[in-house]
DNA sequence: GCCAACGTTGGC
DNA sequence: GCCAACGTTGGC
């Protein structure tokens, strides 16, 4: 199948790029993400090797500061079956696990950020999911919106 | 801190 | 299954 593309969003004080770029081999565990319409992209269609905007949110800049890529596909997420977890789901069992994850390296972070602002005043990007759906945590970016990114910086 | 937009819960 | 009440996300 093709490579996709993708944006991530995080909270940087909780985990953002400096954590990821931080970690043993720049390679991280996206985890916790607890709405059904992001998990459904990262357990069925997120694939080795596509490659993701990471994003920072709820935070003074808000915006795309560098990229990674999928090393690791879906598989169940550890935080879910740990009652100290923030993101621990009493619900969800290791025989039905309702929440995934992957694993990502970073692959680069940008030289400035690309601001929510900016990217809102680009005609082409009007119809990014970015912009139409604000509360999605994971979403799908096409290959156009993933070229015009990076030709603004 | 405010608030709009959306998601989830629970009574019926 | 409907929908009101409530909770969360996330920009500003």
């Amino acid at each position: 199948m093709a490579k996709k593309y993708w944006l991530f969003k995080a909270e940087p004080h909780i985990y953002g790029i400096e954590h990821l770029a931080a970690a043993p081999n720049k390679t991280g565990r996206w985890d916790g993400i607890r709405n059904y319409q992001a998990r459904n992209f990262l357990r069925d269609q997120v694939a080795l090797n596509d490659e993701v905007f990471i994003y920072h949110s709820s935070c003074k800049n808000v915006g795309i500061v560098g990229t990674a890529k999928i090393v690791k596909p879906a598989y169940p997420d550890p935080t879910q079956f740990n009652p100290e977890s923030d993101y621990y789901d009493p619900k969800s069992t290791q025989e039905k696990p309702r929440w995934v994850s992957v694993d990502i390296t970073l692959t680069n972070i940008f030289p400035r950020l690309i601001s929510l602002a900016e990217i809102k005043t680009q005609p082409q990007l009007e119809n990014m999911v970015l912009v139409k759906q604000s509360r999605l945590s994971t979403q799908p970016v096409t290959e156009n919106e993933w070229k015009i990114i990076k030709e603004l910086l």
